[in-house]
DNA sequence: CATTACTGTAATATTTTTTATTACAGTACA
DNA sequence: TGTACTGTAATAAAAAATATTACAGTAATG
């Protein structure tokens, strides 16, 4: 993952922790974090499928988040913009060469270890803790 | 790091403990995992100024493992390509926001602490060990 | 000492991925 | 019915990764 992703989505969340219960418009989002406000809606469709956040539609319509901050931990928003391994791709070897036949069997073993081990440090954090030093 | 290099840096190491004490040349291993002779060359010259493994210039020259498959973590391996977060990229944010201005601190402490989560978990695990269910 | 078989590296091209932009339909409030 | 939003798709632009080509430098070897 070697996009803008997860900073985006969490710096959505952040803002809705900071104001508490107020609406957010995806153009006062976009402002605060200097990309464009269609990014914004898309990144927040998506945290509304995961059931982060939620929207409504509509003039004085935005967003919300659909639960408290300290029930929404860093791994349920890192798995709600996960693309791909943290580790990179894998290349696809030549299946001619006994190593080449292999290894990304045993990649995917290691890169699901090593994966892991940060999604369970991102789970102990909640974005209640995430945000306190911030508001 | 959302490139090739890490799987690219372990199959180098990996056909090395394969063939024990022989020396590769790039274009065969170029060939093992389908990829341009220039691209391993490349690795292979950052892999060497880590000290990982040695190169031999001229005829009859190529490549062998620096030391003992035991004493490779994968975390050496990572150390040398790591680019960039594996949590990607931060925003620039608008530093007239409150949460902007603040984002990318809890950001970078975040960041580090997930991803040494990660490379502890590869530092446990030796080149040795990940290639003896491949040898 | 000339030939051969390598590494080292730079320059450039190509492909892939990511991000930005534009546009507009749909929704709901007033 | 106008206004202010979301939702989403299509496209453009920018950035990053990878491939390719080329060639200088090095060392073995006949």
């Amino acid at each position: 993952m070697n996009n803008v992703r997860f900073a985006t989505a969490l710096h959505i969340l952040t803002l809705h922790y900071y104001v508490k219960d107020e609406m957010l418009t995806s153009e006062f989002i976009a402002g605060s974090m200097n990309v464009n406000a269609a990014v914004v809606r898309k990144e927040i469709s998506n945290l509304r499928k995961v059931g982060l956040i939620t929207t409504k539609e509509g003039k004085g319509g935005g967003t919300l988040l659909a639960k408290p901050a300290k029930d929404i931990r860093l791994s349920d928003v890192y798995n709600a913009v996960r693309q791909t391994s943290p580790l990179g791709k894998k290349n696809v070897p030549n299946p001619d060469c006994p190593v080449g036949k292999q290894i990304n069997v045993e990649l995917d073993v290691l890169y699901n270890k090593a994966e892991d081990a940060m999604v369970s440090r991102l789970a102990a954090v909640t974005l209640e803790a995430f945000c306190k030093p911030i508001k």
